[in-house]
RNA sequence: GGGCAGAUGGUGAAAUUGGCAAACACGUAGCGUUCAGAACGCUAUGGGAGUAAUCCUUUGAGGGUUCAAGUCCCUCUCUGCCCACCA
């Protein structure tokens, strides 16, 4: 009597033993090759595992089991990316500590985690809310406070109008509020930034040292957003017509910078624009007669939201700065300043040359003000256009191309008129870029305190430093330098006056216990609430001092876990000094595969390749580059096409399918349900197939057909074909086909009256990383009944088997007969045939005879082991 | 507006990179097994014509290159994702 398949009878069983023997544990310097693939550890969300982490994590998986089994040490860790809002807004909703529904939520995780078979190393588990392991994040944040690279500005923040806290950026859609679709508005509030944009060129040029998917490249190099020009200043003078005309000229020394990434159409500037937040204004506001009216517009575009500043389909507008104009400095002639909106303050120099013929946007604006607008640059220019410096127009042209209307530059090539042109007017050449400095506070309880204090005896006491400083280096210029150096000052705290760091003994600054979760009304985080908290002694004077109640964002904790992981394989509370893991680092690091969304491409990779390069410039860090391989897949959506959401009611819960079919299943058709790169909707139908299919493998091992004895030469040819096929799409992470592939294979085998023993070992051991469960109860049956030894090994530490080209190769082929293109005959021919062999028996063939009825023959193409094609 | 990815049966898709389009599954239909159902097994299944052998036709649309195009080139349409007044 056959037994049937029932995998929940398996499974409990077979997790436990890999528990118990710690299959799945890396261990640090073992002699073998190292390989540390690693996917991105989840945000334990109240909702519970999504079907989309598994697809990632059994692919992963997958890898991973490959690499085990071909002889590397491997190291699969997990973790919880604990921090966050959905936690926290639960918490201001229930009263419950985001502590306790952590705990809750990283437990059913855990579970249905185990419950998928991922052989992950538990003892490596982390998590990011864990004080010992925000001890290092703040320990990170602080070392990047001593060497300048974090700052506290005032910058503009969202601020939603209703529910009256700040939001990231990430939570602000379309100009609105992301949880309760209200209108946000920027405010001014200080706010800690990480300077990233110091590393925006190495972020860029390490790209070409490492191995990700081209379209994750261009995402982080577009999002990294480099563009080459030049900064061009402009005299401001007053201006001629409008001021008093007797009055002499110029009589306000000033001046504004614009850059512009064509200084070849300098020329057609023919105004400029300010943005309206440009210090300039208030500078010389005197001189501006319509001041009230500029200012008025500058309030108003103040107050405007985001989201009505950014909208494109609005037009444009702009008041002119009347009794002032700036000179161009090709021309010489006087030309028109304006302040308008579409000029942001956070790129370039918040001005811009403002060229109409070249720029879909200055046209705009000069159309509408009824501005200058001057043709300076043709794609291809007759000589009389190069000469005559005529006034027509022919239209907005954004290339690049040929001058003219330039004076001594017509007739060039833009692309040397830019270099020329810049040096002419005394320009520098520059690169901007679309990176923007990290702002890295939160007004939230969630998140890792910064470990700051802030002393207002050690302000004033920095500030007679800073001034002494200065006297001495006017005093004794040649030593200044090197004094400065001795300063006992970290870069840090010269950028930010009074502001102390935490001593690193009394790290981590522990989230203090609150009563309430929700920000205040003037948007600073509860933890202002907490004065006990709050009030602290000066680490530096003693004197009384207040701690930083900003929180780190939740892209913190996530910017190192790669390197925790390694760290708690060495010590399992992660307190050594940061010397001590150097070793671990060498042998551990980069990690060689790393697998996650293509939604984290901009923000998070880019975050820890910029948390590691600095680790790696303090030398904490063997590798420039965390990771050396990166890929991505595709989403899983719900049932109809439409992203999951428990609004939308088309959520898939795993456990239910678990219960239902089996953790291998469920594994199984993830790989199979189409490319992995690609999103695909969820099919319940799907599953079956799968299903099905290991009903197949469960009903083959058990009917008696495997026999130690028998031989199977085509069975055996297949079996290499699969072995081949499927090793090489796990590397290229095409499981859809590799599922197939062992679909075909047991589909012989299901037709075959009898499947040597060997060969079905050998399946089994291809069918393992995708199916551990099944795959380790069959081998373990085979074992038992052959070499009748109870201490198996398991399946997961077989040696993966290698392919034989020689038997994969076949002696006979179909060869394909086309006459004119269309298949016409088909004949089994010998794998070596000759052109001259192969075109007899084509030619022979009565189908063929008919088909030609002694028309004349034109060409005869023939393509070894596949096809000949007559042409007529 | 920019960038990226796509468009192949009723559905998810495959196609050794220019060489038999639709592998593998799902679904559907028929048959078998069964008291019956589930499960399983067998057969068929892009469309059209024909009793049939067989023939014609088919990869978003149109054109081109080639003995040969889903694949390469040009023009266009549509869809998804990301970014966006970035000078």
């Amino acid at each position: 009597m056959v037994k049937k398949f029932q995998p929940r009878l398996l499974e409990g069983k077979w997790r436990r033993f890999w528990e118990k023997r710690k299959i799945y544990a890396a261990k640090d310097f073992s002699r073998k090759p190292k390989f540390y693939g690693l996917i991105e550890f989840p945000y334990p969300s109240g909702e519970g595992l999504h079907v989309g982490h598994i697809r990632s994590y059994t692919a992963m998986d997958i890898i991973s089991r490959k690499r085990r089994m071909e002889g590397y040490n491997v190291l699969y860790p997990i973790g919880w990316d604990a921090f966050g809002l959905p936690t926290e807004n639960y918490a201001v909703r229930t009263g419950i500590h985001p502590k306790i529904v952590t705990k809750r939520n990283t437990d059913i995780f855990r579970r249905q985690m185990k419950s998928l078979g991922f052989g992950f190393d538990w003892d490596r588990e982390i998590a990011t809310t864990d004080p010992a392991y925000y001890k290092w994040t703040q320990w990170i944040f602080l070392q990047f406070f001593k060497h300048g690279l974090a700052y506290k500005k005032k910058i503009p923040i969202n601020w939603c109008l209703s529910c009256k806290i700040g939001l990231a950026n990430e939570e602000v859609v379309n100009g609105r509020c992301e949880r309760c679709g209200g209108p946000t508005e920027k405010r001014d509030k200080e706010q800690w930034l990480l300077a990233i944009t110091k590393y925006a060129d190495r972020l860029l040029q390490d790209l070409d040292k490492v191995d990700y998917l081209e379209k994750i490249k261009i995402q982080q190099k577009n999002w990294i957003g480099k563009s080459e020009g030049a900064v061009i200043k402009f005299e401001i003078r007053n201006s001629k017509s409008e001021t008093n005309p007797k009055s002499k000229i110029p009589n306000i020394k000033q001046s504004v910078e614009a850059f512009t990434t064509r200084p070849d159409t300098l020329f057609g500037a023919t105004y400029m624009v300010l943005a309206p937040e440009h210090e300039i204004i208030s500078q010389i506001k005197n001189e501006i007669l319509n001041i009230k009216e500029v200012e008025n517009y500058i309030k108003k575009a103040e107050r405007g939201s985001e989201f009505q500043r950014t909208d494109l389909t609005r037009e444009k507008t702009g008041v002119e700065l009347k009794g002032i104009k700036a000179v161009n400095p090709a021309t010489r002639k006087e030309i028109p300043i304006w302040v308008a909106d579409y000029v942001l303050a956070s790129y370039g120099t918040g001005a811009i040359m403002a060229v109409p013929s070249h720029d879909a946007r200055d046209f705009a604006f000069a159309k509408r003000y009824g501005l200058l607008i001057k043709q300076v640059v043709l794609p291809q220019p007759s000589k009389s256009q190069i000469q005559n410096s005529k006034r027509d127009f022919f239209g907005v042209y954004e290339g690049e191309g040929v001058l003219i209307n330039s004076g001594k530059f017509n007739g060039m090539f833009s692309e040397k008129a830019k270099r020329e042109i810049t040096k002419f007017v005394g320009g520098k050449k520059e690169s901007q870029y679309h990176l923007r400095d990290w702002i890295f506070s939160r007004q939230r309880y969630w998140g890792e305190p910064i470990p700051l204090v802030f002393c207002e005896q050690c302000k004033k006491q920095a500030q007679t430093n800073a001034d002494y400083t200065q006297i001495y280096a006017e005093i004794f210029p040649r030593e200044s330098a090197s004094s400065q150096r001795e300063s006992a000052l970290s870069e840090g705290e010269k950028l930010n006056p009074g502001w102390i760091v935490v001593p690193e003994k009394n790290l981590p600054v522990e989230l203090p216990e609150v009563k309430k979760y929700k920000p205040t009304d003037t948007g600073e985080s509860p933890l202002a609430a907490v004065t006990k908290w709050v009030q602290t002694k000066c680490p530096k004077c003693g004197g009384p001092a207040r701690r930083e109640t900003d929180t780190m964002p939740n892209w913190a904790g996530s910017s190192w876990y790669f390197l925790a992981y390694i760290m708690k394989g060495a010590s399992s509370n992660y307190q050594l000094p940061i010397t001590n893991y150097a070793k671990a680092f060498r042998y551990w690091t980069p990690v060689d595969w790393y697998n996650g969304g293509m939604e984290h491409t901009t923000l998070h990779l880019l975050y820890s390749r910029f948390w590691n390069k600095f680790l790696y410039d303090l030398g904490a860090v063997p590798e420039p580059e965390p990771y050396k391989k990166r890929t991505s897949h595709g989403m899983v959506l719900g049932e109809g096409g439409l992203k999951m959401s428990k609004s939308k009611g088309n959520v898939v819960n795993p456990d239910y399918i678990v219960r239902q079919f089996g953790a291998d299943t469920i594994r199984l058709y993830e790989m199979f349900m189409g490319p992995f790169d690609q999103a695909i909707p969820w099919d319940h139908k799907g599953l079956s197939g799968c299903s099905r299919f290991l009903n197949r493998v469960w009903d083959i091992a058990h009917s008696r057909r495997i026999s130690r004895e028998s031989k199977n030469a085509d069975l055996e040819r297949a079996l290499h074909q699969t072995m081949k096929k499927v090793g090489e799409d796990i590397e290229t992470m095409s499981f859809n086909t590799a599922v197939s592939a062992l679909m075909i294979f047991v589909n012989k085998c299901h037709e075959a009256k009898e499947i040597p023993l060997k060969i079905w070992e050998n399946f089994l051991l291809i069918l393992a990383p995708f199916a551990p469960f099944i795959a380790e109860e069959l081998h373990q049956q085979i074992k038992d009944k052959r070499l009748k030894i109870k201490d198996f090994k398991s399946v997961h530490l077989e040696k993966w088997p290698k392919y034989n080209e020689e038997l994969i190769k076949k002696d006979f082929f179909e060869l394909v007969i086309q006459v004119d293109g269309k298949v016409r005959d088909k004949v089994l021919a010998r794998a070596e045939i000759s052109q001259k062999e192969a075109e007899q028996l084509s030619l022979n063939r009565d189908k063929i005879k008919q088909i030609l009825g002694g028309k004349k023959i034109k060409k005869i193409i023939f393509v070894p082991k596949r096809l000949i094609n007559i042409v007529l």
